[in-house]
DNA sequence: ATGTCTGCAAAGCTTTTGCATCGTT
DNA sequence: AACGATGCAAAAGCTTTGCAGACAT
């Protein structure tokens, strides 16, 4: 483990406010000025494959989120925060038996969309 | 309505296959071999910003669909091509109650992601 | 005449990649 | 010496935009 994964690593791990690779980048940056975005991304992608992060889109970018478990997430429309939801009852969604004959699902995700408690106040 | 607005409109109106822009592009520069891409994109927006369409994001690029009324979307993880899923029992998915106090949630999506029945067999 | 729409090309934004170099073993 | 990781810059992929000319009213 490099000093740049390292950091890297440090930034994202305990972040829960979903950056993208560019706010992480900047984060970076104030523990290691020379780290290059080529870098953070080369990370990032990293450690995504060894499944310490994940990464939901969001528009044209990817957020990384190191909540791993699978749960769901709530965008904001107005500020563009992205929140976490753990939904404790997982039964509500059935999705095995929705689509047609021959379609075998292996996953599904669930999304929500509206106004974060900092914005509608 | 211009003839290249028509002309996209006409490309995807009853296109069940969510083609990206640039696959609209491609069919309709058989019927108007000068339209340009910038033009395809303004009027997919236009449709869009008209309700007649919908965009859906897949990886980083968006794919249009003419099924407005809500639906939900089946990925394929092989072949890429998107199917809609209409689900008959609305009440499973009751995202209201879900996030916490004072989000407001104002909709939400559900999508599936597998094996098609074209690529299972 | 005015305003909208078009084609073209350039720019934008996010992400990836080629390459020479550096660091480690 | 050999290998992987880095910094830098260029390229790639998709989308948007500035602009001058065309079209329609």
């Amino acid at each position: 483990m490099t000093k740049q994964l390292e950091v890297v690593w440090d930034a994202v791990r305990e972040d829960k406010s979903h950056p993208t690779a560019d706010q992480i980048y900047d984060r970076v940056r104030k523990k290691l000025p020379n780290i290059s975005l080529g870098t953070v991304y080369r990370n990032l992608q990293k450690l995504v494959a060894e499944q310490k992060l994940q990464v939901l889109m969001r528009g044209r970018s990817q957020h990384f989120d190191p909540l791993v478990e699978r749960h769901q997430h709530f965008f904001c429309e107005i500020c563009d925060r992205v929140y976490d939801v753990l939904i404790d009852n997982q039964k509500e969604i059935k999705p095995a038996k929705l689509p047609h004959e021959g379609f075998k699902v292996t996953s599904h995700q669930l999304a929500f969309y509206g106004t974060c408690k900092h914005c509608s106040s």
